[in-house]
DNA sequence: GTGAAAGCGCTAACAC
DNA sequence: GTGTTAGCGCTTTCAC
């Protein structure tokens, strides 16, 4: 804002070259300055309140001093979405301890064009973090092209080259289900998430592995189609409650929170309840799930970790260190809560009498 | 990424000044262009793929072209708070449709200092948003000395100059009051927002002004200094119980959603219910409310249209529009839901029978 | 209508 | 150790 660096090496009594390198701490710098004159321009910076011009900086260092955070649409951070959140969280946590700047933008696509190719990839970032829940993107395409540093999270990709952050969703799938499958369940369902997401496709393999090991049929009507939203758990659970009571599953391994509760709201209004009617495992662990009705049991991803990470990845790209692990999958868990938490009853025996007696709670529950 | 105006113009056979002001849309250049080489200029910037580089341009037209977003500390993101989520979203939306980018930052202090003055306040970013919930801010005082242009969302101020963007707190605080009043409730408890956020006051005085226009008294005990936090809606709910039955609420108008709901719980796990034992009203009305059991009534803030109109505000100023209103107020909205919506069983009778009849409603409830 | 020249504020190479 | 010089890529007078 006025005071440039030319104003302080004149109060110092010295050229702007020394300034520069007396002030942005110059390792390797070949010009040298001597303790004491370092000592004076930096007083001089101080007192005239001077501040670098960050874009003069950029121009002559080539490099931006900031990162770029992408979300696939602007509604990514609808009270909704915690996801985004916690993602944001970590980046920015890591970004400033790491003196950073972040700049955020959203893929969105106006006038249907994406304005990514001018606007985000730029010199203005010196890398971007794409958060890709979605195969198949220009952003993603057009950094790879131009050889654009980025690391992408929530994408799933077969290109070796690719750096990306993913949370483990086989296993979260596998989790929920061998949980289902200790407490007694053998009937049961899974809510599948949107097919455009990627990790859709492998949390159902989990649940899928996790069944098959365990020597479980799984029968097409137990294979729902649904999706992240509230509405599609109140439709899933029509859905299942069209079969007649003996099909009907024990428990449901629902695509994620918001779909879990959309689940236990109907049942609640239909007069059932989780666990007895139906277990339910939700995933994301939000705090949507601490304060569900029952409360839900539900697979948690570290998401301010993958941030985190995501950031750290990028930083270590753009400082051209090694990178150990460019795909890492990190842990998920699962968080037990009474939704699921009662032994199911009939553990010890098998098939039909067991769905049978299921009924026969439910009615005795109903009216209560 | 490389490729420079220089390179534009030399393919298109012109200067790099034409070049510039035919890509540039430039109206009030006196380089003027013919629309046959301008066409020509333009096809060849599309060829080569040129794309201008930002900060070079920022040095030159001493605009940057982005905005700046400041939270008070990073955590401001956590799941647990919508609130800045929705500014976020208000605040990107406008600033994408004006083409302007955003940066992020927190005022967070690092070793002690804040790192405000160097980072934030810059020729990084044109002007700043700044959300505010507590008074007395190092960026904001930063700003107005050196004149830099910014919008505070959130800030109590006495500054007129200041440009500041509001909910109406007085209203929203009075509004839910009056509803329990309309319910037929006479002894209500107000469980007061911390001290240290600016918004605490004004609530209260909206409490306060609708019990004395409805006649009625305020007494001690009913202001209860709690806070924004899950555990201070259980700590609440713990002092209000401590009083004698006779002496206590009927209803309560809690500091937010997250108190209202800690209240709800600790209720829950007594057997109190909602509104039977104790009407609740929250504030906020994020979808915490909406999932609460019961469904919680709330004061609804136009958050996201906060985020737009302090951006829309910002870019008034920086172009040089007049500014017809520089503190606007937005209006809050009351929405009913169950933790409110019975008719207060004695409304007709007055005083301490009601009271009386209520505890009977109590033990009633209590083995259900 | 177009080009040459200067400069935004900073850093990096090189000479002294 | 320190100063001089030459850009980074763009816009903007001003002369032609």
């Amino acid at each position: 804002m006025g005071i440039t660096i030319r104003d302080v090496a004149r109060a110092a009594g010295v050229s702007a070259a020394a300034a520069s390198t007396a002030l942005s701490g110059a390792k390797g710098a070949s010009t040298r300055v001597s303790p004491e004159t370092r000592r004076r321009i930096a007083d001089k910076a101080r007192e005239l309140g001077y501040v670098p011009h960050p874009h003069a900086r950029s121009l002559a260092t080539r490099r931006a001093g900031a990162l770029g955070l992408v979300f696939p649409y602007v509604q990514a951070f609808a009270d909704q979405n915690p996801f985004c959140n916690g993602i944001m969280v970590g980046v920015l946590e890591e970004a400033i301890s790491e003196h950073q700047n972040l700049m955020l933008f959203t893929a969105a696509a106006e006038d249907g064009e994406t304005p990514v190719d001018g606007v985000i990839v730029s010199p203005r970032v010196d890398g971007l973090i794409l958060v890709l829940p979605r195969p198949g993107s220009s952003v993603l395409e057009h950094c790879k092209a131009k050889r654009f540093p980025c690391v992408t999270v929530v994408h799933q990709t077969e290109d070796p080259e690719e750096c990306s952050i993913n949370a483990d969703d086989f296993r979260g799938g596998r989790l929920a289900t061998e949980h289902l499958i200790a407490l007694g369940h053998r009937r049961i369902a899974h809510l599948m998430g949107s097919q455009h997401i990627s990790s859709s496709a492998p949390r159902r393999l989990g649940y899928e592995t996790a069944m098959a090991d365990a020597g479980l049929p799984v029968e097409p009507p137990m294979l729902v189609q649904a999706g992240f939203d509230w509405a599609d758990g109140t439709r899933g659970l029509e859905r299942l409650l069209e079969l007649p009571p003996k099909e009907r599953p024990t428990a449901v391994f629902a695509a994620n929170d918001l779909c879990a509760v959309g689940m236990l709201r109907r049942m609640h209004a239909l007069g059932l309840r989780a666990p007895d009617d139906f277990a339910v495992v939700g995933y994301d662990d939000t705090w949507l799930a601490e304060t569900a009705n029952p409360p839900l049991t539900s697979v948690r991803m570290p998401i301010r970790e993958m941030g985190m990470a995501a950031t750290r990845m990028l930083i270590a790209r753009l400082k051209g260190d090694p990178i150990s692990e460019r795909q890492p999958v990190l842990p998920v868990s699962l968080t037990v809560r009474k939704s699921t938490n009662a032994i199911h009853r009939d553990a010890p025996r098998s098939g039909d009498p067991q769905v049978a007696s299921v009924e026969e709670d439910r009615s005795s529950q109903r009216d209560h």
